[in-house]
DNA sequence: GGTTGACGGATGTCTGACATCTGACTTAAC
DNA sequence: GTTAAGTCAGATGTCAGACATCCGTCAACC
């Protein structure tokens, strides 16, 4: 299937063409129908195979550019990056679901010990949040297991503006937080905000974890906005760097 | 200053007009002259104001909206986005010297005891290189330091086959391994794979970063590739979290 | 009071043109 | 024969103006 076909076949579903292309290229890249290193057609050509305008192309290629998919050279032509085949794509730079995460290892995701409660909200998650110090909140806390083993333990803080003061769980299975926000609440993640450092097991999370106190935990801390930008969700993740690493590819910067 | 100044200000210097536009625009967000959620002037005032066309306006509001800095709403406008803290840019998803970050820090970076020697490489080095198990490897160690803390301590493993079995080190001055082998070897190194965990600091390496032993430590293992996509550098840091964490925005997969 | 529809304003997209840079080729000079 | 300068085609970079489409507002209407 070459990109004109692929672009005809979504294009009628959804506004913001942009998008669309950039979508259409990337995939090409990926699954390797662009070879690395090769060649796009030039940006008249292309844009008429495409059946967009040349603006169009060039505001997808911009962003194409910018993630280090390709490479313009003026004068030259745009290029695919040569980057040799993501080893595990979906890294750390994207968000996905513990859940799906463990399934993708060919391992059995479980929860235990999940629970809710109203409650101040600690000046970490307050100020991360945007709320006044005395803010109430629901905390959310609960165990991720892989195939039995304890793998992290998550503190998660939403706003009672986000989810309502009354029954403000209700619809929530346990297990995508992000699944039940965009159902029951309409609110869908688009990015977050991630601080990682390292700690010391306490005595209680490492009863939790089954690891030794004093163990080496890696913990994420990560604020999480909706599609309008606004902050939604603060989370303190703490996991066991026995069971879990995270992977992560850095590029060269742009400028 | 106004966003006309700053731009008539740099316009001369540089080729690619958009990327100026995105610092331009980026650097008001940060330093608050756009207070965060509010309008941007529509697109046509806007690119008279900065004297561009709206063409060049709306590529680099296209990279700012996939930064997250900005958001594009149809029949609205556009908005900056209601982050609570100006994103720390470079984050991990992008190589940055480790002086220079120190720098852009306000601190100042210096480096302690530096060596290197022909050594066997170790298994995991040698596997994530591609090297046979016996190979011989130059091995630099040193501790990089921020005001005169220990902030991290290194390990890299570069292969003969990079910098030559004679004299392999001559021309570094122990600050930037980059620098060093695009200035004396001729390989730029555009993006690496991180895995990133946690460990509890040996007895030696608490010494080295002064820090408890037993006290929780970042580490990143890092395999670098150069512009052909092969694999030149390994790395291992032990990083002190107490002065050092790692930020890093994650996006919706887009699939 | 609630619904409908017109309207202004904003982003999304298209078209066609010119500017400028790059690599390759041609040509002239030594 | 070798080297240097000049020319040219082709690519991205930028520009100008136009129309399409979506959104919030508000007046008019039932």
């Amino acid at each position: 299937m070459n990109l004109s076909e692929r672009i005809s076949r979504v294009r009628s579903r959804k506004s913001n063409l942009v998008l669309l292309v950039v979508d259409v290229i990337r995939s090409s890249v990926l699954e390797g129908e662009l070879s690395l290193g090769s060649k796009l057609g030039n940006e008249n050509v292309l844009s008429e195979q495409l059946d967009v305008s040349r603006a169009t192309l060039r505001e997808a290629i911009r962003i194409l550019v910018h993630e280090g998919f390709l490479i313009s050279r003026r004068g030259i032509g745009t290029f695919v990056t040569e980057r040799p085949a993501p080893i595990v794509k979906s890294g750390l730079e994207r968000m996905t679901s513990t859940t799906d995460l463990i399934r993708l290892a060919g391992s059995l995701p479980s929860t235990k010990d999940y629970s809710w409660a109203f409650l101040n909200a600690p000046l970490e998650a307050a100020n991360a949040l945007g709320l006044p110090h005395d803010s109430e909140v629901v905390v959310i806390t609960r165990t991720r297991l892989i195939d039995d083993q304890p793998l992290m333990w998550t503190k998660e803080y939403l706003p009672l503006s986000v989810v309502g003061a009354s029954n403000p769980m209700t619809g929530f299975d346990g297990h995508s937080l992000y699944t039940f926000l965009k159902q029951y609440v309409g609110l869908r993640i688009t990015h977050c905000d991630c601080t990682i450092t390292a700690v010391k097991a306490s005595p209680e999370v490492a009863g939790i974890l089954e690891v030794l106190p004093g163990d080496a935990l890696l913990v994420l801390k990560q604020l999480h906005f909706d599609q309008h930008g606004k902050p939604v969700l603060y989370s303190v993740n703490h996991h066991n760097p026995g069971l879990m690493k995270f992977f992560l590819v850095r590029n060269e910067a742009t400028a």
